[in-house]
RNA sequence: GGCCAGUUAGCUCAGUUGGUAGAGCAGCGGACUGAAAAUCCGCGUGUCCGUGGUUCGAUUCCGCGACUGGCCA
C-alpha cells in the first residue's frame, strides 16, 4: 500500500460558501483549485454560475473553469479524466490538489469510477429524439424492454434521458446494459480523497441566502448575460448550459414567459430544488463515506473551521517522515 | 355610504345537485454510470373567513358581520 498524496475534497450545496472557504484554504496551504462544477467549465457563463472572480482566483491556479464553449456539452467521464490528469501534475509539482464544487455525480464519479461504456454520439441521439418525437417515449421504452428487459425494468418510462442513454449503449455495443456496466477500467486514483463537506443545519437559512443570491444577479445583470450568450453563441434551450439553473429561467423570461417577479421567484424555486438534490447526495455520502467531515456551512467561523480541519486531516495523512507535500 | 363579485392547502384556483374536498405551482422525501445546475419517481387534514339559522347532517342554502376587489355616489 503505497503512501499516496492527498487531494482535499470541498462540496456542499449552492450558496454553502465554498468558494470563500476554498480562498481561506488557498490562503494558508500550497493548493490548487480544481473545480467540480459542471456550470463552471462553461466560458461566458459568470454571473449565474457563480463563478469564482479573476481576482479570486488569482489567489492560486484554478482548474477545469472555462474550458468549454457553452455550444459544447461536458460529461461526468470527461471530469473524471480530467480531474486524474491534473492531480498526478499538481503533486507532481509538490502541491495539493484542491477539489472544490457541488456537482456530486461527479465527486461519485472520482471516489468510484466509471463503467467502460461508450461516450455520446451526438447523431444516434438525435436519431433517437426523433423516433421519440413521432411515436413517444413510453414506445422506446417498450423497445428497450425488448432489447433488454433488466434494464427497461430498471428505468421509468417517463424518463426520457435515461431511456436514450441506455438505447444508445445497448444499440452501440451490441450487449446488454447490465455487461456494459460490469466492465469497469478504471485508473486507480494517483491520491488519497479527504472529503469536507459543507451542510446547512437549517434548510430555511440556506433558502435564504438563495433568495438574496439569486436577486443579486439578477440586479448585477444576469439577464444582459444571457441576452449576450444568445447573441453570440448558437446556443438551444435544451443544451446543458442553457439548463442551468437560473439560465434557463433567464431564457424563458425572455422569450416572453412571465414578468419579472416571476423570473425571480423560478429562478430562486429552481435553485432551492438543485441544493435539495445536492443534499440527497451529501446524506448518501455521509452514509458511504466514513472518512467525510461533515461542518456547518452557516457557522460564522466556517472558513477557519475548514481550514483547521484541512490542516488536521492532511496531518493525519503525512507521512511519517515527510512533509505534507510528496 | 349604495350595489355587485369574491373569501377553500404556503400561493393561484377548481369543487361538493347539502353526506367535512382536489389540481397546478411551491415544499418535503427518494433515485441517480459520458446532459447531472440534468433527468425521473413518490408524498395533499386544510378552523373550506367568522357567527347565527334551516337541516338527521352545512364548506355547500339563508341572515348578519369582517375583509378584499370592482362599479356607482
Amino acid at each position: 500500500m503505497p503512501n499516496l498524496p492527498p487531494a482535499l475534497l470541498l462540496l456542499g450545496p449552492t450558496a454553502s460558501g465554498k468558494t470563500a472557504c476554498a480562498l481561506a484554504l488557498a490562503a494558508g496551504l500550497p493548493v490548487e483549485v480544481i473545480s467540480v462544477d459542471s456550470a463552471l467549465v462553461f466560458r461566458d457563463m459568470d454571473i449565474g454560475t457563480a463563478k469564482p472572480t479573476l481576482e479570486e482566483r488569482s489567489a492560486c491556479p484554478h482548474h477545469l473553469i472555462d474550458i468549454i464553449s457553452p455550444e459544447e456539452a461536458y460529461s461526468a467521464a470527461r471530469f473524471r479524466a480530467d480531474a486524474i490528469g491534473l492531480i498526478r501534475a499538481i503533486t507532481a509539482r509538490g502541491r495539493i490538489p484542491l477539489l472544490a464544487g457541488g456537482t456530486m455525480l461527479y465527486f461519485k464519479a472520482l471516489r468510484d469510477g466509471l463503467s467502460d461504456l461508450p461516450e455520446a454520439d451526438a447523431a444516434l441521439r438525435r436519431a433517437i429524439d426523433d423516433e421519440a418525437a413521432r411515436r413517444g417515449w413510453p414506445a422506446l421504452h417498450a423497445e428497450l424492454a425488448r432489447l433488454d428487459p433488466a434494464a427497461a425494468a430498471r428505468l421509468d418510462p417517463g424518463d426520457a434521458q435515461r431511456i436514450q442513454r441506455a438505447l444508445e449503449i445497448v444499440r452501440l455495443t451490441g450487449r446488454p446494459l447490465a455487461e456494459s456496466y460490469a466492465r469497469r477500467e478504471n485508473d486507480a486514483l494517483p491520491c488519497r480523497l479527504l472529503p469536507i463537506a459543507l451542510a446547512p443545519s437549517e434548510r430555511g437559512a440556506l433558502h435564504e441566502r438563495i433568495a438574496t443570491r439569486f436577486s443579486q444577479m439578477l440586479e448585477t445583470g444576469l439577464i444582459e448575460e444571457v441576452r449576450n450568450l444568445r447573441r453570440h453563441y448558437r446556443l438551444e434551450p435544451t443544451m446543458p448550459s442553457m439548463r442551468c439553473t437560473g439560465y434557463r429561467q433567464v431564457w424563458d423570461y425572455l422569450d416572453g414567459a412571465g414578468d419579472l417577479p416571476d423570473l425571480r421567484f423560478k429562478g430562486i424555486a429552481a435553485t432551492r430544488q438543485l441544493a435539495k438534490r445536492q443534499l440527497t447526495w451529501l446524506r448518501q455520502f455521509r452514509e458511504t463515506w466514513p472518512e467525510l467531515v461533515e461542518l456547518d456551512c452557516l457557522r460564522s467561523d466556517i472558513s477557519s473551521a475548514v481550514r483547521d480541519t484541512a490542516l488536521k486531516l492532511l496531518d493525519h495523512h503525512r507521512p511519517p517522515n515527510g512533509k505534507p507535500e510528496q
